[in-house]
DNA sequence: AGATATTTTTGAACATGTTCGAAAATATTT
DNA sequence: AAATATTTTCGAACATGTTCAAAAATATCT
């Protein structure tokens, strides 16, 4: 049985590894520093956590959850994909501003093997929820691409997403103002290009990208059909 | 004085180390054991390398003096972009491939504080010379673009470059086939790209490119005048 | 309640990157 | 060559993430 006592130590354990992490950042936080923080012995945040890492993980699905609902009553009210995007965007930017050092624990990984890392199997299921955002954004709007393009866009969505937020968190401009104009001009940008997407003038275009994301997505098989062409 | 005997030790302490990180992983390989590999005391890898990672760096400054000579030689012959800038990227394919693994720990690391990240002060000194090659290419080859994009392309090609060698340190299809088709099917559309932008047709857009590149790379003054736009 | 099982906590021990003072080897000066 | 200075090597010690067996606390069963 789960008791409220022990969820409660965990959940100290965890408050005080982010209070650390933010003090002094997550590399120069030790075990022992959080662990006396939270009034327990060393080994016991191993009984809750399985590494540092984990305590970072915890710290994103914490995260997670919170943006979840968030990000869904943000969405209710909208009908257009930009106010969509912004909808998921700009919560995310807000609910991780005040860890956005912290993320960089997170982001750093690019190795999908990693456990932390946004490519890994560990982290899939926030990876996944996060595309599903982008796919309903997608489709309340209604949006239109031609069907061998359609699958991918919640992926290049997130993809987008992602790139912005890793230059937000390594934006050392004054309040990321960096980041915020990047991300106004780029929305536009990628609103303007989802709009010409549709335009049939584009077909030679269409099928360039389409072959360029299976490779990149697709399975050996879909390699085979494309290193031939 | 530098005696020979010493660069000799240092060399055979990188030797060993590359061999057990080839073998094992950077993770995985102790200094204890590079150390008793290349016959000193622990201590002694120290004097020569500052930390773990400095070897890794002392390998990426290795190969870089490697490919500057291949590279300059394979530039030697050509006048066209495209041949030229395969000149150089697939050099680094060759170059790496040996120790393909082992740039995860160069390029896990998207924090440009991180001595290891291809965007720290510590690494400029090889990306200013991998950007000098793709701005010989572009020049070589007589590129002209529109005057406010022209001082961003060596920099656009570079981050190019690095986005395909990042795929291809983590792609695991059979000898990577996977980024040899992405390699083919990209550059074709940088080229064409780069063809296209010249068109005067396109003015419009040149606007928008440059404002988002200043954006990345100009200093915060450039930022006030773009936040206005 | 007392016995037994389970969960939680502890702190010592371990592995490994790293530091450091002393010893050894080598070079320079007298 | 002896004395001195410099470079190189050593290995013990340290810091920190982590493991683990035992103890303590708590829950469950009879």
């Amino acid at each position: 049985m789960k008791t409220r006592k022990s969820e409660e130590t965990r959940t100290r354990i965890l408050d005080a590894a982010l209070n650390i992490f933010r003090e002094r950042g997550f590399e120069r936080a030790t075990m022992r520093e959080i662990a006396a923080a939270a009034g327990v012995a060393a080994g016991a945040a191993y009984y809750y956590f399985e590494s540092k890492e984990a305590i970072v993980m915890a710290f994103y699905e914490r995260s997670q959850a919170e943006m979840l609902s968030l990000i869904a009553e943000q969405m209710g009210k909208n009908k257009l994909l930009e106010p969509l995007l912004r909808a998921i965007i700009s919560t995310k930017f807000e609910v991780f501003a005040p860890n956005r050092k912290l993320l960089g624990a997170l982001s750093a990984h690019a190795d999908p093997e990693h456990p932390l890392s946004p490519f890994s199997k560990e982290t899939a299921a926030i990876r996944e929820q996060d595309i599903a955002f982008f796919e309903k954004a997608v489709t309340q709007a209604g949006i239109k691409l031609p069907s061998n393009l359609t699958p991918y866009l919640p992926r290049l969505l997130w993809m987008y997403q992602m790139g912005l937020i890793l230059f937000w968190v390594y934006d050392r401009s004054a309040g990321q103002r960096r980041t915020m104009v990047l991300y106004d001009k780029t929305l536009k940008m990628v609103m303007t290009g989802i709009k010409l997407a549709g335009n049939p003038f584009l077909r030679p275009l269409h099928k360039l990208a389409a072959e360029l994301l299976e490779v990149i997505y697709g399975d050996e098989a879909a390699l085979d059909r494309q290193s031939k062409s």
